[in-house]
DNA sequence: AACAACCTCAACCGCATCAGA
DNA sequence: GTCTGATGCGGTTGAGGTTGT
């Protein structure tokens, strides 16, 4: 069964079978099966999907493999120094705050609400990113330093000093403005408008967790 | 050249949430 | 209000690739 990578390259890869169902690596028989199906009834049903592919996958997976491989508009290749820059204010902020408290909601929608922020990058290509690169940077260095910001200076000052405050301070600005106050504001940065009602409501009990 | 260790990433799994009957 | 199937999410797995010795 072959497989395409990112740069075109061939892989070969096989997990056994199970049930009566296809697992494992989509063949590009499989992908254009898919893709045909969702030209016709959309990408939003996937069981009427997965039964009129005639592919023998289930649901889930057709989804999964039409979001993460053939959707359009998918950017592969490396992450650009902005993009890391972003998962790891976004992963800062989100994430690790709520590791640390008990409102019992903990990274529900995390990777998704990036990937909703990077154009063409999947929610499961940046879990894999943060996995395979940014966590391990993280373990190694304790703090992460990209674009000139460390996620020590990201940290409200209240984390730092025990002082209210939920605003971030760039380490350096671009304009060469030398302690100025360019203040890195939670609410511009992130517009959680279009989010569906549940993360929303998550969003917002999280941002008043972090102000009070 | 051969082997081992490590890395990458597509795919699967289990669970939570959503939506319609 | 309850039930049930569908959907979406994060965590994890594991085969193949890459790098180091």
């Amino acid at each position: 069964m072959a497989h395409t990578r990112a740069d075109g390259s061939i892989i070969q890869k096989q997990r056994p079978a199970m049930n009566e169902l296809n697992r494992g690596v989509w063949t590009a028989e499989e992908d254009r099966k898919l893709a045909e199906t969702i030209g016709i009834y959309g990408a939003k049903q996937w069981t009427i999907i997965a039964a009129k592919a005639e592919l023998n996958r289930c649901a889930k997976s057709c989804r999964l493999r039409w979001m993460n491989y053939l959707r359009p508009n998918i950017k592969r290749g490396n992450m650009s120094d902005q993009e890391e820059d972003l998962i790891i204010r976004m992963h800062k902020l989100l994430g690790n705050r709520y590791e640390s408290n008990d409102i019992g909601l903990i990274f529900i929608g995390l990777w998704s609400l990036i990937a909703a922020r990077l154009p063409g990058r999947t929610d499961n290509e940046i879990k894999n990113y943060w996995n395979c690169h940014l966590s391990k940077k993280k373990l190694d260095k304790g703090t992460f330093n990209v674009a000139g910001i460390s996620t020590q200076e990201m940290r409200p000052k209240s984390e730092q000093t025990g002082e209210e405050e939920t605003i971030i301070r760039p380490s350096n600005s671009s304009s060469g403005e030398q302690g100025s106050e360019s203040v890195f504001d939670v609410n511009d940065f992130f517009d959680f408008s279009n989010e569906k009602p549940s993360t929303l409501e998550w969003v917002t009990k999280f941002l008043e967790f972090g102000s009070s």
